[in-house]
DNA sequence: CTGAATCCAGTGCGATACTG
DNA sequence: CAGTATCGCACTGGATTCAG
């Protein structure tokens, strides 16, 4: 991975405009804000049961924890296991593909941690000359 | 930078759940697709006016341009210069911190990259099932 | 040239009710 | 328990028009 090519402003990653756009695409559906949220869950709790899940990310609704984890599953970032018993029993896991995405955000999140009281400073800043 | 605190599960970010919040709030924000277009355009380009960044993001509309330019401006990622010339000119260049951003989000864009394949044929496999 | 304002179609998403 | 189905509204965002 990263074979880096040999062009000179290779500080950004994708000169191809055809997987730019692929890749913005792909970015785009994992970047989405309950998908972060149930990402950030499953990492740190592990697997977890669907409701469980509702419990941990606050302020999911039941249909938007359903699509996120749908989607989810069918971008192979977790693993969906049905228990067939009853009442039903359904587990959720990240898949390896899932935890190096996990890995991935924490560049970001280090980021906005890091530099959310700066943020903050410019919006005070820029409301105060409107 | 990344001191990683001393807590024993340190592989995540943020333990403080007010924190934490915030933070998914920024990156909400900044994780818009439109931002991450401009964001990088302007690290590609440096310091761009408003219609050359229009034709360089694909598919944007003028709205969409002046809000996502807007809101940068406002979290202090772009820093907006006018000339008072006639007929106008505004150009918009990266801030330090916008350039911090992108640098953060080159993990994610790595990832998508070296990941499209595998979330393509996760995609087959999961429609195949269905 | 840069942008604000208006209009409007599409849809994201919450609330609610129903099923296996 | 773990969903699916339906409704309804608020908001997103494109197209267009107007202004400095």
């Amino acid at each position: 991975m990263s074979m880096m090519k040999n062009s000179a402003a290779a500080a950004y990653p994708t000169p191809d405009p055809r997987v730019e756009m692929l890749v913005n695409e792909l970015i785009g559906r994992v970047a989405d804000k309950w998908t972060l949220l149930v990402l950030e869950e499953l990492e740190e709790h592990g697997t977890c049961r669907f409701t469980r899940l509702a419990q941990l990310v606050p302020g999911i609704s039941q249909k938007m924890l359903t699509q996120t984890l749908r989607a989810m599953e069918r971008d192979g970032l977790v693993r969906r296991t049905v228990y067939p018993v009853v009442p039903p029993k359904v587990e959720y896991a990240l898949t390896d593909l899932g935890h190096s995405l996990g890995e991935a955000f924490c560049g970001v999140w280090h980021w906005a941690e890091a530099h959310l009281a700066a943020v903050e400073a410019a919006r005070s800043a820029f409301d105060a000359r409107a």
